[in-house]
Parts: C-alpha cells; structure tokens; sequence
DNA sequence: CGTCGAGTTGACATAATTCAAGTAAGGTGG
DNA sequence: CCACCTTACTTGAATTATGTCAACTCGACG
C-alpha cells in the first residue's frame, strides 16, 4: 500500500533505481499487525521468515536456564528483524512487539533473487549487517566495562540516535515505552537498580522524564558520561557495484 | 603460496566452484606476518582493508575514556577480520596479533567483484556475518546475564567449538595463550577474579590447566553452567544462490 | 644474577542485587 | 462513576559478587 519502511530506510544511505526498489518492495507485500506484548517468534522455533517493521518497535531476546533475560536489541521502524533466520534453520532469539506494530514477513527464499540481480543491495545489507554488529560490540563494551548509570545513558542515546536515522527532526524528547524491568533486560541490570539510575541521571540533570517520554540534556556530556559513540551518521558506501 | 584458508573455511559450509576459489584466492594474493603483540590496525585509523588470517590467533578490542579495555572477539585462522571496514570510513576497534600471524590484508573494493560476479559467495558470507552477529549475541547475554565464573567457562568453550571448525578431530586439550588479564577484557571481569575463577573450575573438575594448555572435562556440563550454546555446528545455506 | 611479567593470595571496599514494603497510575467490572 | 486489581515505580536495609590494593612467588629471559 504505503511505500517500502524498507526502501525508505535504504535511500538514507543511498538513493535506489527504480529496479531496486521494485525488488524490495517485493519484500514487504505482505502485512501482519501484532499486538503490543505479542511474541512474533519464540527461540528455538523452525524460523523460515525474516521481517520488515513497517510501524511501531520490538525487541528481540533469548532466556537463560535460571529465567533470567537478556534484551539483544531494539528494533525500529525499517529494520530487518530475525535476520539470525538467514544463517539457521532455528531462531537464535525471541521477537517481542514492543508497541501495537505492523511487520511484513518475508521467506528467507526472497533473499536468493536480491543476491542474484542486485548485488549493490545485497552488498548495502552487508554494510548494514556489519555496522549492526558494531552496534553490538559497543554494547558489549557498555555492559563489561561501563558503569549501571553509564549502561542506562548509552541505552538512551543508542535509541535517540537510531531514531534519528529515520525522523532527523526529532529534538531530544522521546517516546521510550520500556518498562524499567526491560531496561534492566537490556543493560544487564536489575529493574530496582535501574530506577536508582535513572533517578540519578534525573538529579544530575542529564534527563527529564514525564509519562513514558524521555528528554536528553546536553547530549554531548551525557555521551561522556556514557561512553557512548554515535555510529548511525555515516555508513561508507563507496566500494559498493553499480546500480542494478 | 599454499591453498587459500579463507576458502578453506568457506567450504566447511559449501564445495566451491573453481571460479569460485578464485576469486576468493584473489583475496589472499598478498601475506604479511606480524610478531606477537603488534597491534596491526588501531581504532580510528583510516581503514580501507581487511584481512583473512592464515595462521595465528588475534584479537579486536576497543578502549575506554577510563583506560579499561574490553576485548571483543577471538580471531582465529580462516577468519575475516576488519570487517568493520566494509561499513565505515574508520576503524571501529583495534586489532591485534595475540600469537605471531601471517594476515592476507585487502582492500575493501575487493569485495565489490565479488558481490557482482559471485553472488552465491556474497550470501554466503552474509550467512557467517548474521552467524557472528548472534555469536556476540551470545556473548551480550553472558556479561549482562550470568556470573563471573560462566563467563569464562563460555570463553573457553566458545574457542574450543571454534577451533573445531577447522580443525574437528582437535580433542578437548587446545593452546589458549591468552593472559588472565586478556580474559578478564574479554569477560568483563578483572584479572584478579579470572584467576580466582579458573581456579575454582579446576577445583571443581571442569578444566585442567597446564602451562597455558587447557582441558575441558565433561564439556555436557559446563556449557550447563557457562549457559553455553554451540552455534558453529551448523549454517543454512539452502537459500543461497546457485554457484557461479 | 637480576629484572620483569604473569600468576597467586589475603584483606578490605564497593557497586549492584535481593528482599521487603509501600505508593501511584491505569484498566475493568459493577 | 466508583471500587477494585494489577502493574509499574519507588525507597530503605541487608547481602553478595566482584573490584581494589598490596604483597609475594615463580619462571623466562637477557
């Protein structure tokens, strides 16, 4: 109906030829809607689909023996989720709709013919995948050598930042529907430890906080605070084929 | 010289093609060696290569304003490392030779052929990318989820499954030169508490140590404890092109 | 033979967790 | 529209895992 979430977030980094947006239009021919707290796709099950969010934020997560929770990611509108799909034949981790969303499943037999005809977006996913996996190395850094209150900040500057990728008018206030429980699930944290942090932040004068909305304070000492580097400005392109 | 390692590895998952192998070996054409300890590339350079390992162990890290250091991801023969450069214009981490290493450095516009003529070998290596991406998955749950004890119990299973997938017939004794204090960067830990860990998997009869040689005993039941998923045993490649 | 880096160990400090109790806010059925 | 229930948030006190500091051992190496 509406134009790729997809194709919309590929022209952030570069613009597509008419081909290329056919091809991935195809991805997103479908749409599913989900219900906020809706688990699209559980951990160990066979998992065929990969999926386009069109509307609305998830996470993904996987559960230890002992019930405990970690939160891999959160995921936002013109992300790829499940993308674990492409290399197993199980799901690796659980997708949970953070909000109401709207996704469009794909097989991850739709890969096949991107790879074939349009080798600059397959190489363009690449360059995605690779920077997502730097996104996930920070985060490592954040959970194994950085502070409770410093883990909460990068947190919060790590989803503005991405946010922005997609509305770069969006200021410093923002919608951030997480349970502190949540919070925690992400930063390796307890929820009670997390509220504690977050106060503090609030004392400091980092953030305000009002409903579920969120306002960062001079963004620059926060990131300080925080250890936190914004990697989404520039994706380098250049060695990419030529247009298909 | 001798047969390329990175096309070795690749056909852990896959028989190549001779045009294939090829064009992977165009990859390798040079070789440089770097002595123990050499930091081959640092974070923030300019970075425009990447590099297969022939042989040797390395490691990629980045630093923290503080000084910490967290240590990212073993690298071992057969492994593209540097990835990080296909997706931006400066390094992300800093890269070094943990034993003596023979590295095959390319440029990244190496790539572009190979996503233009090779598309099977494209999407194969989008396979290992998203493979990695929930390897560090894996490691995100083990520092914000489980104890210090598990951690390194995790490590050192993590490496041994992976020296297996080149060398499978390896047993469950392998060389593991790192220091504590490099364990402890790349568990989050400091190395006072990895020694003091180790230690207690000795005494508990998980490992056996031995100049810097460990031993896993009973592997079932410390991934039990370590929380630990072996997720080199098998990659889906049946969506993948045909070859070229 | 002395120096240096790595490993080991003990005593103490601290960040974060756990437990417990209470408050505020939102949703639902009567 | 109110009474009730549930879920999230808040706060304090006690506990624990891990970090810090400091001293000592050992083997390798020049």
């Amino acid at each position: 109906m509406s134009g790729s979430c997809f194709a919309e977030r590929l022209e952030h980094y570069l613009p597509l030829t008419p081909k290329e947006k056919d091809a991935i239009a195809r991805l997103e021919e479908q749409e599913r809607s989900y219900r906020r707290g809706t688990v699209v796709r559980r951990e160990n099950d066979r998992a065929q689909e990969l999926f386009v969010i069109r509307s609305g934020w998830m996470y993904s997560y996987v559960l230890l023996d002992d019930g405990s929770r970690q939160i891999l990611r959160l995921h936002f509108p013109g992300d790829v989720v499940g993308t674990s799909s492409a290399a197993f034949v199980d799901a690796s981790d659980s997708l949970v709709a953070l909000t109401d969303v709207k996704l469009c499943p794909f097989d991850k037999l739709a890969l096949r013919p991107l790879f074939e005809h349009h080798p600059r977006l397959a190489a363009l996913m690449f360059v995605i995948a690779q920077a997502e996996r730097v996104s996930l190395t920070d985060r490592l850094a954040s959970l194994g050598r950085t502070s409770a209150k410093a883990r909460v900040a990068a947190l919060l500057l790590d989803t503005l930042d991405r946010l922005r990728v997609m509305k770069s008018d969006i200021g410093s206030t923002f919608h951030f529907p997480l349970t502190q429980e949540e919070i925690g699930d992400a930063t390796g944290l307890t929820a009670v430890h997390v509220n504690r942090m977050m106060r503090a932040l609030v004392e400091e004068g980092h953030i305000e906080r009002s409903n579920s909305h969120v306002t960062l304070i001079e963004e620059q000492r926060l990131a300080q605070v925080a250890n936190y580097i914004n990697r989404y400005a520039a994706l380098d392109t250049s060695w990419l084929p030529a247009a298909s």
